[in-house]
DNA sequence: AATTAAATACGACAATTGTAGTTAAACTAC
DNA sequence: GTAGTTTAACTACAATTGTCGTATTTAATT
């Protein structure tokens, strides 16, 4: 199952973007990245490349123009993320780390409302 | 200031234990650490010497067993790694990052209390 | 058809990262 | 003081990471 390997910096970057709108080509991807930040389309292509080959992605190569969609699902990358943080720096206590990290954070209502619901959750 | 980078995995996992107890020699850091998982003290030492290049700690070098100290703020490496991880991935919101890594947790009412004590307060 | 544009494959490269070996100096214990 | 032990400096090295360039193929334009 899970010998898929967690993505890199950049690699999340563009992942995030997959996530976002699916399926998408490297232009599109390309284009959206370069939104945040400069960065050679060659560049977003060999990430996507070393993704399908870490089974990060999936690509439809049906076209000459690949699409790419993400293979691996947004909720657990990031609680895996989160976790690896948690591990190495938190004592493994990953409400530790949301605490710590909340701590200067000025939320919005909607955001509280989540958290305050999360927590009535757990309370039962 | 802070042109002091952020510390990598490895080196976090050290700089938590300076932070919990400090100063340090090599060797303490190395038995503690291999606690956790194996790694040789050379290993140890080299990412010592890199971290006090770096900014990240700070030696003690009057005896000739060296005494490390944590050269910056747990609080703030923290901060900057959880913001990092928002930003490529959560659309900056760490608050958004904070409940997905929640998500599958089965906090202890301590952290609980903790939590809601946090909401309590930014509601005012 | 010839030229240009778009796309992918592949290779390259320097920097970082994690890991540890080798060397040499400085103590410690006989 | 001779032999082992600690410690630190230095070197090394493979893997990963972020970044592109070049070559090649395919499609579009004129």
């Amino acid at each position: 199952m899970s010998k898929i390997p967690l993505p890199s910096e950049a690699q999340l970057e563009i992942l995030d973007l997959l996530w976002q709108q699916q399926p998408a080509t490297v232009q599109d991807l390309h284009e959206r990245l370069t939104a945040r930040r400069q960065v050679s389309y060659n560049t977003v292509l060999t990430q996507l490349q070393r993704m399908t080959k870490a089974g990060l992605v999936k690509r439809d190569t049906s076209q000459r123009t690949h699409a790419y969609r993400a293979a691996v699902k947004r909720e657990q990358v990031e609680r895996r993320l989160f976790h690896r943080l948690a591990d190495t720096a938190f004592g493994g206590s990953t409400v530790n780390l949301a605490l710590r990290a909340l701590g200067s954070e000025k939320p919005t209502p909607e955001e509280l409302d989540e958290l305050q619901q999360w927590i009535n959750e757990q309370k039962q």
